[in-house]
DNA sequence: TTGTTGATTTCGCAA
DNA sequence: TTGCGAAGTCAACAA
């Protein structure tokens, strides 16, 4: 990892045009070649970048990164104030936790939320269009498809809504009821499920993952 | 900016909880005190971050960010390998080309490209469910709803689905057709748009940014 | 290889 | 401030 600060411009040239003007700025070149150039100031994201794969080729005074897809950086430099490298060697990777997985198997086990007296048919019930979150049969056994959403946006209630036009298709589950889980609901998602007869349902992770502990100290 | 390469653990406790074991990684410390760990590889993304407002509490070998909501980044330090600081200034910040807004605009000036006669009623026109790019009336005064993309793919032409059946209900605007324009538009996007009787456009944004300036020249 | 979906998404615009 | 849609989205996983 290469690791510069310099004064510099920067073009992009690929699905869109964009442009740097000159101002001091972390550059940092990957071992896979990539590169990123940072403010001292925003998000993570780089002011402007380019993903590997890509070729960088130095000059005196100018780099130039270009992709895959023949896209190109160019960054001109105009005054160095640092430049050093390290090798780092290959990370580990990130080990992570409460993901919609976690949501999803959480509510699996803990199906009362919804109602009382509904069961689990499966969870990653399979579909030609791709697999319904969660598969139940409420009390009195009508059929119910559950998406699991870590935030509820209208493309959530699309994708459920052909689950459930393409379950109620198969007379051996018809009628099939929709179900909207998720920690959080857009109200404009909220609407569109509500006028297509899906249910919303707000989960709380906390309380779910706090239900789940104490079931488990029972044993 | 502070760059420290330093051997380091780092666990996030936030939305979700992420633990990243030792290994040899570069930590940016940004001017608003935001903190993001880089690997030597992978994209633009950090393996791990803290996104401003945060603050910064540093002891010996541990440092310890806290976010706006309470989340927590924290680093273990066991081996520094090299800590800088650099002044980098405030960035002029990045100019950009090409996107969506600037083709709704050109659009919206050139509505002959749709068809002679055509007028424009408003940008963004607003519905329940979200904002129409552009609403305009064709010669005869039908009511036109046009979806500007930069790449036509199948979600685009669901959404101006829902906004002509939600439309549609409304007597005063009824019937109103749908225009479907983007600079590349999928086969599979072409498909199901022609069959629910939505004209699909080609948009050349060379050819209309051209045309654009051409009018400026005029005055 | 291609497509789909999730993300500590981030970012920008408009109400 | 809040909400919503776009992004040079990226990245993981399945077909």
């Amino acid at each position: 990892m290469r690791l510069v600060i310099a004064r510099c411009s920067v073009d992009y040239a690929g699905r869109l045009n964009a442009h740097l003007p000159s101002a001091l700025r972390l550059l940092i070149v990957k071992a896979d070649g990539s590169v990123l150039v940072h403010s001292d100031g925003g998000s993570y994201k780089p002011l402007n970048w380019m993903s590997p794969p890509c070729k960088l080729a130095v000059t005196p005074g100018r780099w130039v990164v270009t992709g895959k897809a023949g896209e190109t950086l160019t960054v001109e430099l105009e005054e160095i104030i640092s430049d050093s490298s390290f090798e780092l060697g290959t990370d580990p990777g990130l080990v992570k936790d409460g993901v919609e997985s976690h949501l999803q198997e959480l509510l699996a086990a803990q199906l009362t939320v919804l109602g009382d007296g509904w069961r689990l048919v499966r969870r990653e019930f399979p579909t030609p269009i791709g697999p319904v979150d969660l598969m139940c049969r409420d009390a009195g056994g009508v059929s119910v498809a559950i998406e699991v959403k870590r935030r509820g946006e209208i493309d959530g209630v699309e994708q459920l809504t052909r689950y459930l036009e393409l379950l109620n298709r198969d007379p051996l589950l018809a009628p099939v009821q929709g179900v909207f889980a998720a920690q959080e609901i857009k109200p404009q998602a909220r609407v569109l499920a509500t006028d297509r007869g899906i249910r919303c349902v707000t989960l709380d992770y906390e309380l779910m993952r706090g239900a789940d502990d104490a079931s488990l100290r029972l044993f």
